[in-house]
DNA sequence: CTCCGTCTGTGAAACGATTCAGCCGATCTG
DNA sequence: CAGATCGGCTGAATCGTTTCACAGACGGAG
């Protein structure tokens, strides 16, 4: 139904050749051609067939980015980085979400396959699936993002997370806090384990044991998660509560300060709070939220120039690029006595 | 590079019209040769080529959804129904932001054409795109998402924000606010103007005229948008401050939070804040948001649905559907006599 | 034994864009 | 003026899959 090259051609009185060369190599073609086809071009409202090019040209002009929640906005921006490198070098972003769950992991990594995406960007759940492995042996470029690669032949970009740990951790130790209880998820993300080692080495080394630190694990790692890891913290007798909660992500620190706001326990005054991503909602929470900053935008984006530099062949090297995350200090883990207002 | 189905049949011994059989018919392929046909398949490690299917069959299997702003959860969540609906069609979603610019949805809508998606999905930016039209011409099936088709022969699903807009205002009326503020967009959004709209009617029937409105219009619909209009309205003489604020998205509704409680006005007992969207960190905000509440998730797999149906053909009849918000009254609002905890 | 229908399988055309060898005419070179 | 060069254009091959008309083989019916 819609105009293809042949019929722009036929009104335009010239092969289908030229029509290309007006397409792809106009200054290949005599200004007089150009214009008539170019003529023909709106007056049918010729859209290039990308199918059709792509079969030709052997590869696409899409990538694959698999998510492992959309509804956690650290992804949004890491897609937003994305998106941003992959326009601009003409390439379209199919978004999946796996929602940490292999078989959709799985379903999608078959789907960008056939679609010969030109790669994918991918944050993993917790085993790095088979589908990658195949993806990557038929030379499909495949770049981890958030998450360290295995072994040297492949890129990622990653965030020194046990760094992450132990900078919370270390910033609620400083300001005197013993009983720091951890909220992580059980999901066995890498992401998480590391976040929950850095916090247990910086706990050892300030008390010379383990013994101060409480460890949550809920199933996801959600707000409602941080809601009921929350209420456990509350329900705990006093003598032994924690004073201060580590969540393994943003979400679930939100989770944590609703629930302890609405039982009345005063944030960071009787708990301190400390997330990690820095997602934007972690400053706009009614009680800003201490967190561990990750370069959210810049990780997509830097992943996405990986991708398209492997892609392009030409004696790519792969490097696994680790930044440093930062501690950004709010009021869920200080007083600042400078406030306005009073509780 | 990657096995193509001719290297298939070679193995397999067969024609490719076979294999092609193997794969879309098998019920017309004796079991033996089948066997010999899908031994090849994975022994070659074969996938589609899901661009040679398409350039055959006039149409892929991918559709396009064109948000304004992927940072907002609402179209995260909307995302999210429109994704499950297509993945069960066995369709790949291409998400594109535009960021509420006509240029960046203009240039999305032209990518979309190129890969000749089934269809679009997309909640426009003011004005609709001639793109758009340009799409619809060429048969392409463009469903509105949270905005209202402007004719009948287009499929959309909106909401009734002058409604949602009303139900905010006679909530805070009702409790007996007499001066109300409502902070929307500059943008030119119908759905925007709409809820203005509606808080207006709500508030004149009350009143008897529109003194008790005053109205902000930063230029786009986020936190520190809603951030820096609080500041305002606190900035106000007390004389003349509102004392509660309709916020046109729950985003600026977090922004104006976070602000007032920043500066010790108490929420909801000095200043009252109904936001709009009921994304999911209204609820978990330390003050619980009242919100006007919109089903998100059923927003997107109902448009995904109505535009399966357009794209299949067969006697589709185009549908504007709106949907009524319900209010969902939390503590932003709401003085609970019954919280534990106090101020 | 012939005719027919059924069951399997074949092979070529088609989809739309790109590319590339090659053609034609005009201009330049010596 | 012959030969080389060049700009501008043509037309066919090609990419990988699907589809469809058709070809063999085989068994049963008459």
């Amino acid at each position: 139904m819609p105009a293809s090259i042949r019929d722009v051609a036929e009104r335009a009185g010239v092969s289908v050749g030229t029509v290309s060369n007006v397409l792809n190599r106009p200054g290949q073609v005599s200004e007089a051609t150009r214009e008539r086809v170019l003529e023909a071009i709106t007056a049918l409202g010729f859209v290039r067939n990308e199918s059709a090019r792509h079969l030709r040209a052997g590869h696409s002009r899409t990538i694959g980015l698999v998510v492992l929640d959309i509804a956690n906005p650290f992804f949004t921006d890491v897609a937003r980085g994305v998106e941003d490198v992959a326009n601009r070098a003409g390439l379209a972003v199919i978004l999946c979400n796996s929602d940490d769950r292999p078989e959709k992991e799985s379903a999608h990594l078959d789907v960008l396959a056939e679609q010969r995406v030109q790669g994918v960007l991918i944050t993993p759940t917790a085993e790095l699936s088979p589908n990658l492995q195949t993806l990557r042996r038929r030379g499909v470029p495949v770049v981890l993002v958030d998450r360290r690669a295995p072994s040297p032949d492949q890129c990622s970009i990653a965030v020194d997370d046990v760094l992450g740990g132990r900078l919370a951790a270390e910033h609620l130790l400083e300001r005197g806090h013993r009983r720091i209880a951890f909220v992580g998820g059980a999901s066995g993300l890498p992401q998480v384990q590391e976040r929950h080692a850095g916090v247990e080495a910086a706990v050892r080394e300030a008390t010379g044991s383990d013994d101060a630190l409480v460890v949550f694990s809920p199933e996801v790692l959600t707000v409602e998660a941080g809601r009921e890891a929350a209420a456990r913290i509350v329900g705990t007798p006093a003598a032994r509560r924690p004073t201060a909660v580590v969540c393994a992500n943003d979400l679930m620190a939100l989770g944590v300060l609703q629930e302890m706001v609405r039982q009345g326990v005063r944030v960071p005054d009787d708990v301190a709070i400390v997330g990690y991503d820095d997602i934007d909602f972690a400053a706009a929470a009614a009680v800003p939220l201490t967190s561990v900053r990750k370069p959210r935008v810049a990780l997509g984006s830097r992943a996405a120039e990986l991708l398209l530099d492997e892609a392009r062949g030409e004696g790519h090297v792969h490097v696994q690029e680790v930044v440093e995350p930062t501690l950004v200090v709010r009021e869920s883990s200080v007083v600042f006595r400078d406030r306005e207002g009073s509780r």
